[in-house]
RNA sequence: CGGAGCGUAGCGCAGCCCGGUAGCGCACUACUCUGGGGGGGUAGGGGUCGCGGGUUCGAAUCCCGCCGCUCCGACCA
């Protein structure tokens, strides 16, 4: 993408409502507009980041198993007043009626729906287990938006479903989605730590928290230092080997990792020695419950077993918040001069800056390399403007794209573009012939 | 929902106390000097002063009501 044709309403101050820095970024880069407390609108570069965060959670559901649908963000009454939730959701569940006069509510979650769409689908524990997730947009009516996307009132999530027919076998549904969603930040280059956790509205006696740490996290949290020596990566492991996954399970699960909610300054004491306890915030990226059959006895949701009984389907929900991820990981991953994006999830990979446009041979080396860069699928941002000649800050550095490929009249004389490493400051020149190996080679990967 | 505060150009703000019909910086447009990183010059464009009512000859400014937004606490992907 040329920057000349882009849509990148960059700010060179800071809007005075953003307090927390993944939300002035956010803002400064032209990612997103906030149309109302807790909503905004996703601009091209915010909605690039958006997608490929979304791309990651998808492609690891699938891995995990589960299937992909979508349902509708609006729901009738009718479901949650059998769950009995229509009254015990209180005000953060938006509610309005439809021109029938019939109530409504804008979807904060999906259990009913979805577990009413395997009641009708499924008759037999033959068809089990199943685990259909979707990633939709929710509204909560929070009190207190805050934090850009981080805590909006409308945000993207995905939501996953598990339906078996012991208590057993939802176990290892739960552990896989456990084990996924390790793999799953892992990707975006994150390290989400496995707390115990209150289930809250959603039910059920357990449930775990994936915190990443940041400075402005909103939960204070006490865990073991021994996760950060954890193989985050090595998850090649089968879904349908029960023993290996539950192995991975223990392992993230038996060292002490507690929200405050869950704290127990005793227990934290009596098992992490002194030297490995450690304490700090962390933003809640994903939360996983397994609440049994909570819904699927309410909406009648039941299959019939090899004896012919009637059993009711053991359940369990498992929550990514992919829009806050954004602001997540601009949390965990900037400096003073603005984002730093883990290549997974960089809404471009190279960024190309002429140094001289308007300056003829430079341009035209600038736009070959453009060129290449393109029929090579390297996606790529190029700054073909004039706007900052004298500049000392840089559109580039804000925008926090993994490298930068600098090219002026200099370099051309030269023969050689310099590469600049965001993440590292680290600057190299590469000659013209060679960029190309630089970006394929292990070199210049994450 | 309790407490605090703010709405004036795209963004950041001044003007309001002491009423006289709107200003600054950045951004934007044109020309220009520039050019290894928020540069300089000249000339410009852009505002229902959140909305409604009231007081007044006259309201951004005073009074009443409403709406929106932000921050601090209790709740949550």
């Amino acid at each position: 993408m040329r920057l000349s044709r882009y849509f990148l309403p960059i700010l060179r101050e800071d809007p005075k409502e953003a307090e927390i820095i993944s939300h002035r970024l956010m803002l400064r880069t032209g990612m997103i507009r906030q149309e109302a407390a807790g909503s905004y609108s996703w601009l091209p570069l915010g909605f690039r980041v958006l997608k490929k965060i979304e791309q990651i959670v998808r492609e690891e559901q699938d891995r995990a198993g589960a299937l992909e649908v979508l349902m509708p963000t609006l729901q009738s009454a009718e479901l949650w007043r059998k769950s009995g939730r229509y009254e015990a959701y209180g005000k953060e569940m938006l509610r309005f009626k439809d021109r029938h006069d019939r109530e409504m509510l804008y979807g904060p979650t999906n259990e009913e729906m979805i577990t009413d769409i395997f009641r009708q689908g499924v008759k037999s524990y033959r068809d089990m287990p199943r685990n259909l997730y979707h990633i939709q947009w929710k509204f909560r009516d929070e009190v207190r938006p805050r934090f850009g996307v981080m805590r909006g009132r409308e945000f993207l999530m995905k939501d996953a479903y598990s339906f078996d027919i012991s208590a057993e076998a939802g176990r290892h549904s739960y552990n896989k989605m456990f084990v996924s969603y390790l793999r799953t930040f892992a990707r975006m280059g994150l390290k989400a730590i496995p707390m115990r956790a209150e289930t809250g509205p959603i039910g059920g006696d357990l449930s775990h928290e994936f915190l990443i740490l940041a400075k402005t996290g909103e939960s204070g949290v006490y865990f073991d230092r021994d996760f950060y020596d954890m193989d985050w990566s090595a998850f090649a492991i089968d879904y349908d080997d029960v023993q290996a996954i539950s192995k991975v399970v223990t392992d993230f699960t038996n060292k002490y990792a507690a929200t405050e909610d869950k704290h127990d300054e005793r227990e934290f004491g009596r098992l992490v020695p002194e030297g490995r306890r450690l304490s700090g915030r962390g933003i809640e990226v994903g939360h996983i419950f397994f609440f049994g059959t909570k819904y699927s006895k309410p909406l009648g949701c039941y299959v019939q077993g090899p004896g012919g009984q009637q059993i009711a389907v053991e359940s369990g929900s498992y929550g990514i918040g992919v829009s806050r991820l954004v602001g997540a990981i601009i949390e965990a991953s900037h400096d003073e001069a603005g984002i730093i994006w883990p290549e997974p999830v960089a809404p471009y990979r190279v960024g190309l800056i002429n140094l001289k446009p308007g300056d003829g041979d430079t341009d035209r080396a600038c736009e070959k390399l453009y060129k290449s860069f393109r029929a090579k699928k390297i996606e790529v941002l190029y700054d073909d403007t004039d706007e900052r000649p004298g500049a000392k800050f840089t559109v580039m550095d804000l925008v926090g794209l993994p490298w930068q490929v600098i090219m002026g009249p200099r370099g051309l004389k030269e023969g050689a573009a310099e590469v600049k490493r965001r993440a590292t400051g680290e600057r190299q020149s590469v000659p013209l012939d060679k960029i190309f190996d630089f970006f394929t080679s292990s070199g210049a990967s994450a």
